[in-house]
DNA sequence: GGGGGATTACGTACACCGTACGTCCACTTC
DNA sequence: GAAGTGGACGTACGGTGTACGTAATCCCCC
């Protein structure tokens, strides 16, 4: 029985298996060997140490982002396109997510959805200077959306998110937040997100054409 | 020299200043109780565990946010007000920020800014969906930004930020990354935080005046 | 002042962590 | 066959969180 070699890519992926099964607490260079039959020491012929595991899932997870650009498509429904793919590696990697937005990437993995933005912003008419801020703009969007959907279930338990339940809040010292608990205590991730994309796709035209006033 | 007794508060007083002197990993419970010239399991005195610990210290840090909050300002700048003290806190305490923003916090530290953004909101005109929907975006750019800022110098580094250098990008395969190396490698944090402060308060505005001219 | 009970500090012990280092086996190439 | 090479392995070291047992200290009540 040959048992196919070790490799890195092996080892990364025993490390997504498991963060995804028992969380990124359960990751030790011991726990990954065990998975894939084999002694601690091996995994480090193939990896310099566990830091740069954990950037090599952080990229793996990355480079999964399935981009569908239609470069004829209005630039709002790219941008659409774009934010929502980011969202959906989240959904395929609950508990690597903390991971990837952790840990800023330098590699072509980390490039790639930055090139697919500016080049959707630029083709909306934006400068270089306003089509960075922009796409920072939008990334501090998503990644803070991100990590507070799978912060509150660390595990995508099923409905697991009080959050915030009525009668442990003060309504004498909060009362707003006593008066909205059922708000803020329920909420639906996805037409959260939405709504902020839009909010921001539609401030983002709205800049445009005060700069085309201008022009 | 009867040497202050060991308290939670004074534990985690000592959390913090050795995580920004020394960063997050730099912790540990013999490691904090040696700073305090204590024995290691003397801390459980007084906090459970280090998971606890490391909350309390979430919660201190948040706790230290300073809202001057004037009720007949105008909402906008109220609001301005507001981002800006969380962007305080952490450069305040810029290597905790990771704590803060990784951990969902039930307590009363974590509710107060909330009651205060609901209230600046309701007060701005909004119902109750609103205002929670536009809190939740808001905290998002805010989370979003803060983790930028500090994950790019997790030391606060002088000027060790190249994050995108010219030469090491392919501009055959990143031709708008390559072209715009020298703007995604130079950030100014805060003009680009006043920047999205201001799109969203913008964006904000837009949606109110749509729904009064619905109503 | 003198007990006594509770609170707190301490030390030891255990299981686990990341990883430096040396050994050994299986393979490829002459 | 011999030589060389690379990967898997085992051991070992210093560090981690914390369960547990013990000893010292403080405070209160008599």
């Amino acid at each position: 029985m040959p048992t196919e070699p070790l490799s890195r890519a092996r080892i990364v992926a025993a490390a997504i298996d498991l963060i995804e099964r028992e969380g990124a607490d359960a990751v030790s260079m011991r726990r990954i060997a065990a998975e894939l039959g084999v002694g601690a020491m091996s995994l480090y012929n193939h990896v310099p140490n566990k830091d740069a595991l954990l950037s090599g899932v952080a990229e793996a997870v990355l480079s999964e982002i399935e981009f569908t650009d239609d470069p004829d498509a209005d630039w709002t429904d790219r941008v659409r396109a774009q934010a929502r793919a980011f969202r959906q590696i989240a959904h395929g990697y609950p508990r690597c997510t903390m991971l990837v937005v952790s840990r800023q990437l330098r590699s072509n993995a980390g490039l790639l959805p930055v090139e697919r933005a500016l080049a959707t912003l630029r083709s909306a008419g934006f400068d270089g200077v306003d089509a960075v801020r922009v796409l920072r703009m939008f990334i501090a969007f998503i990644v803070g959306s991100l990590l507070r959907e799978v912060g509150v279930t660390p595990a995508f338990a099923p409905a697991r998110h009080p959050m915030v339940s009525p009668e442990d809040v003060d309504p004498a010292l909060f009362p707003e937040v006593s008066a909205l608990a059922p708000l803020l205590g329920s909420c639906d991730h996805e037409v959260d997100f939405e709504f902020g994309v839009e909010l921001l796709i539609q401030a983002i035209a709205a800049l445009q054409q005060r700069k085309e006033g201008t022009r």
